[in-house]
DNA sequence: CAGTGGTCTAGACCACCTC
DNA sequence: AGGTGGTCTAGACCACTGA
């Protein structure tokens, strides 16, 4: 028998969530008030509102001042992925991860990348090609442009053996980043590097990545053919 | 001046986390004790370990009793998108939504469907084609299969006007689910539903539903070329 | 303007963990 | 065994917002 001694919070909002998926309270219901669930659970009205405000963080229910809580009718959901880092999901998958930097050079930044991160055009960028690969075989093509007015201390950083996705999140983790990706037939440079023909469809991710809101780097993530993302919510 | 009367818990937040990004506590520091940074703020200490506790579900610092709350040297970040309706996301952007079902029938589930799902083998199961367009230009092409033994009600819904997922989630909102997706090439099948030539990369989602623990249905989600997932942040 | 959630407090006890 | 975060309480005031 397990029983707590006092009601948790955490009886509070399994009981309140279990009635929201048993139509007990159906979607649109308003909720008894704070105050009301409190007393019906034998509580503090603060336990109650911090089952409730994880509830609302979860999006089972809308909660408003004044209107009240609310089961929501339409629950968006969302799903969340790891933001991956090369070594580690082939670490994961206990494969055998090797690095290699392919290209690196200084460059004014292109038109297209000023307007992308929203930098001053010919800003000075460090520009570079490397490869991941998992037991020998390639796994992600990875295509960088970093602002060195952001990340000055990157002009002299060591990359031959850690990937600059790795050196940055050592140097400047806390970063905001979008991502975005989609399907992609492989041009010749990129089937030359993934070991595969032309017209090959593979996933490619772009990551725009700020820090304090000042534009830090952009790149361009091409894996092999048939990388997955996988997510779980 | 815009000066709070009260130490809020946003203050603390804020003021703990620009210590962390300003590196003024590296990675791996060791922060006060919650009742030190409650004498410091001049605030109760339940108002620091409201601060603390969303730090630490943002991934910034890392909570152990008695060991103390220490900045996180290795922050995994997660990127969230929106599990996408087609309807949404086309009328997002400002597109003329149009569904089409495509073909219904009842069956007895596949192996490969039972193995997906963990269902007994031989159960019987929906199976739902079905057209999302935009300004009437193919934009998903949805093949479904949804358990009868979860969903029962199914069996007599009207989907020529309401797609399946817009269906299920009304029905049965508040489910669990995991998404998969990948760049795949279109076959004639697929080239010939998203008016396009056979081989061209495509992005294909796959998601499996539960409810309650329970299996629900298996999705799997091609779309136009050139569709791209974006991360909400 | 009145009702509801949002937040804070001061104190307390507890559970877990390292020492 | 003792320190640290985890949680609860009872009461209070505040801020937003719908009627």
């Amino acid at each position: 028998m397990k029983q707590q001694k006092r009601t948790s919070f955490h009886a509070v909002r399994d009981e309140v969530k279990r009635r929201i998926e048993s139509r007990i309270w159906p979607q649109g219901t308003l909720l008894p008030t704070e105050s009301d669930l409190a007393e019906e659970f034998g509580c503090a009205r603060a336990t109650v509102n911090r089952a409730l405000r994880e509830l609302a963080e979860q999006g089972f229910v809308e909660r408003k001042r004044k209107s009240g809580t609310r089961v929501k009718t339409a629950p968006v959901r969302q799903a969340r992925f790891e933001i991956s880092l090369a070594r580690r999901v082939v670490e994961e998958q206990n494969g055998d991860y090797r690095y290699a930097l392919v290209e690196r050079a200084e460059i004014a930044a292109p038109a297209w990348l000023s307007s992308q991160l929203g930098l001053p055009p010919g800003t000075r960028v460090l520009h570079l090609l490397c490869m991941h690969y998992a037991d020998n075989r390639p796994f992600q093509l990875e295509e960088r442009w970093v602002s060195l007015a952001a990340v000055p201390a990157m002009e002299q950083a060591d990359l031959s053996r850690i990937g600059p996705t790795e050196w940055l999140m050592t140097a400047i983790p806390f970063t905001d980043a979008e991502i975005a990706f989609g399907a992609i037939g492989a041009d010749s440079r990129l089937a030359e590097f993934l070991s595969t023909s032309v017209g090959m469809p593979v996933m490619q991710m772009e990551r725009t990545t700020w820090l304090k809101g000042q534009p830090v780097t952009f790149a361009r993530l091409t894996h092999h053919p048939g990388f997955r993302v996988r997510t779980a919510y």
